[in-house]
Formats: structure tokens, C-alpha cells, sequence
DNA sequence: TGTATACGCATTGTATACAATGACGGATGT
DNA sequence: ACATCCGTCATTGTATACAATGCGTATACA
């Protein structure tokens, strides 16, 4: 313990452990639906599924737990979160609140070319029935979303925001192959950047939420649309 | 993997694990400045400290880690997150932006039975240097904001809420021994709640939001007078 | 037939042993 | 004096063995 400063060396190395690993395969096959919501499972399970021991699996769980991806039941197991319409609402509730205030923020902040940068991310779409190609527009629109809070300056708010996006790409993946909304879709980030770089902070924010809230309708749609087994709770 | 509706039975049984144990007490070292910020911290030496083996303090230290009291650093040990001003002005932010949201929900939603509950945990105050005064404070403290923002109605923010007023408990334990506010908080909540009762709404709002930055800067008051060990990052 | 009770079993909770990592410091060469 | 290399050691990362829990079921009993 003689190593006091070595607390600056932090996560440098990006040498990835298995913890590490199994998190991340695991929170993709929550993310696309592969183990599906309302699922048992076991640590056991998992351990032989990702190809490691319980303990990285043990790990891996317990912060999906957090982040309101799995609940765990003592002693029992763990169970994939059901996605449920008041968890919907609440979500994209909490989201515009701490996007609204982030893009307030960026707006007094940003520079231009922090502006540029963020442009270059909005370009993204997706294909109707390409499965593959859902993942990676989810990624990308992530991505961006992050980005524009970042802008806030605000690293807590960041934080906070990009787990709970992660939680909620479930929610796009239930909607995206229900209907085909990438021409509805289609240059909502350059409107949105457009508005930031032309300084109306103002239609900026309703901009926003506009699209926030056109977001879920039209998950919502999709979902009333097609049976989705949707235990209301 | 029979027992398919054992999922709800969730948290009932109120018997602690060891490793909820190990969370709650270093929590309370962490909040209470038992363990000072930059202070290294090793699994080995937790566990003999609080009597456990590794793993259980494994657990509490990771979850810590995503509350944003530790750091680790792999192979090397873990870190107290040191306190700088711009994390105090970012939680503070982030804390207005999400109450101020709740404050205005809650005001919509809810009813007399539920506001005549919170005026219940409302009377709180402490006494200059007495540290135990700071807890209990504290803790009442977090209850009634966390059941204010219950009554928005939104899990999710009330979640996030909750870990964000767990991490900033260091913020006024810092504060609170430097100067003496005891005076100067009586009666905040009351006031907040009356207006409420009133259904002065945005009143109401400029009320919370003039508390929590009065709060905010009372703490950075307090730290720029006493000299404390803040690196700036 | 209904009800209480005890047991089995799947699963998590915990401890411990061992492997991997990488920072520090001394040895070595120039 | 100074840089470089290499071994050492503290610490986390991982696997495995064992304990604890509590649900489901069979069983005993009225």
C-alpha cells in the first residue's frame, strides 16, 4: 500500500477481462432480445453459455441488475426484466428530462467544432428486417446521444444517461421490427444539430422533444399493433 | 427451471447477506469520511475489516464503484473517489434538473393522504458537532427528497435519484462540521411542503430550486473557508 | 380429503486456493 | 550518473469446493 499515486494509472490498458467479457455478451444478447424478457436464468447457465466460471458471470449480473436489465431473486436466480408499459413511459420520461436539460447546457457551451464532431455521428440509419443492421443503428444512435450530453460538460449526467439508453434499446428492438420507421426517422439528428449550430437553442429543445416523444408513439404503436406478451403490471 | 412464477417472489425475507452487510457498512465509512477520499483500500484489508472473505466485499465495492464513491483499478486495489468542486457542481446540477422534474409531476399526481406522509418526514434538523446528529440527519434528509420523488410516480428517476443523494452525502458531511446551517435549513421542507399543499406549483419549484442551490453553496462556502485537501482535477 | 411437516434439490452465497498482472526496485551495463 | 532489463511482490482476477436457503413435493396424520 506504499503505491499512493498509482491511482492516477487508471483504466488504461484496455486488455479485457472476463468479467468484462461476459458483461458485454451478455448485455448484447439482453439488448437483442436473445434471452427474452421474463426468462429464468441460472449463473450456472450463463457461466457455461459465455465460457467462464460463476464468479465473472456473478460480476457481469449484478451490474445489469443496476443498470434494470435483470432482477435478482435471492437464492432462487435471475430473472430478465419484463418490459412493461409503465416502464416505457417512465423511461422516455426520465430521458427527456436529462436530455433537455443536457442540450440546454451544450447550447451555451459547445464550440463549433465540437458541433462539427457531432454532426459527423448523426448520419444513421437502418435497413426494415435486417437484424444486423438494427444493432448497429442502435449503437450509432447511442452514440450520438451520449455525445450531444457530453456536450453539457456534465460527466455525472452522462453517466446516468447512457445506462439508462442502454436499458431502453431493448424497447427499440420490440418496436423496429413491427414497423418500418426509417423514413419517419431519417435526418431527425441533422435537423436537430442544424438548429444547435444555427443558435436556436430554443427549437432546439422542442425539437428534441419532439422526436423523444415520436420515439416512443412509436414503439407504443407498435406494440398495440402487434401481441407482444406485455405483462402490464 | 420449473418454477417459472417464482419471479415474484422477490425481496421479501429481510435477512442480510454478507455482502449487503459489507455494501452498507463501507457505504457508511465512505459517507461518513471514516475512509478519506484518495485513500487506497485493498479487498483483503476490507474483508478483515469488516469480517468477511474477499468476495462478498468484491460485491459491495463494485456496486460502490458504479455509485461513484470507489474507484478501481484493475490488479492495483481501489481508490476513494476524491471530492472535486466540479463534480459538487455537476451532482448538484443533475440533482436540481432531476428534482425539479419529480417536484412538478408530483405536484400533478399527487394526493392530500400522500402530501400529509411527506410533511411527516419533514421536521429534520442537527446539532453543530455532533457527528451522530450529521447521520441520522442525513439519512432523514434523503428519505423525504426520495419520497418527494416518489410521488412523481417514476421508478426510474427515483432510482437514480436515490444513488445520486447516496454519492453526495460525502458533499455535506465535508460541509456540515465547517459551519453551522442548522438555523438556516429549519423549516425548508415544511416550506416546501406547504406550498405544495397550496398548490402553488411553480412556487413550489423556485422554492426547491432556490433550497437546493442554497445548499450547494453553503457547502462550497463552507469548503473555501476550511482548508480541505480537494485536488481540482 | 385436507392439512401440517419434513426432506430433497436446485440455486445462490461464501471461503479459499491458485493464476495473472503490472508497478517498483535493484542489478547490470554503458 | 543514467538508462535498461529483469525479478519480486502486492494485489486483483478466476476457478472450485462447500454452506445456506427456501421452494416444491412427498409423506404422515387426522
Amino acid at each position: 500500500m506504499t503505491d499512493v499515486n498509482a491511482e492516477a494509472t487508471a483504466a488504461r490498458g484496455t486488455r479485457r477481462t472476463m468479467a468484462e467479457e461476459v458483461y458485454l455478451a451478455l448485455k448484447r444478447d439482453l439488448i437483442t432480445l436473445r434471452h427474452k424478457p421474463g426468462a429464468a436464468l441460472t449463473e450456472q447457465g450463463l457461466a457455461e453459455r459465455y465460457g467462464s466460471s460463476r464468479v465473472p458471470v456473478r460480476e457481469a449480473c449484478r451490474r445489469l441488475q443496476q443498470e434494470g436489465l435483470l432482477k435478482a431473486v435471492p437464492y432462487k436466480g435471475y430473472f430478465v426484466d419484463r418490459v412493461s408499459l409503465k416502464d416505457i413511459y417512465d423511461s422516455f420520461e426520465l430521458r427527456l428530462a436529462l436530455e433537455s436539460h443536457a442540450l440546454s447546457r451544450a447550447a451555451e457551451r459547445a464550440t463549433d467544432a465540437e458541433l462539427g464532431r457531432l454532426a459527423g455521428l448523426a448520419g444513421t440509419e437502418y435497413t426494415f428486417h435486417d437484424w444486423e443492421s438494427y444493432t448497429e443503428f442502435l449503437e450509432r444512435n447511442e452514440d450520438f446521444h451520449v455525445q450531444l450530453a457530453a456536450l453539457s460538460g456534465n460527466s455525472r449526467l452522462v453517466a446516468v444517461l447512457r445506462d439508462l439508453i442502454g436499458a431502453m434499446q431493448r424497447f427499440f428492438m420490440l418496436g423496429l421490427d413491427l414497423g418500418d420507421f426509417a423514413a419517419e426517422m431519417r435526418g431527425e439528428h441533422e435537423e436537430l444539430v442544424a438548429l444547435l449550430q444555427a443558435g436556436q437553442v430554443d427549437a432546439a429543445v422542442a425539437c428534441l422533444r419532439r422526436q423523444i416523444l415520436a420515439s416512443r408513439d412509436r414503439i407504443l404503436k407498435a406494440l398495440a399493433s402487434g401481441r407482444i406478451d406485455l405483462p402490464l403490471e
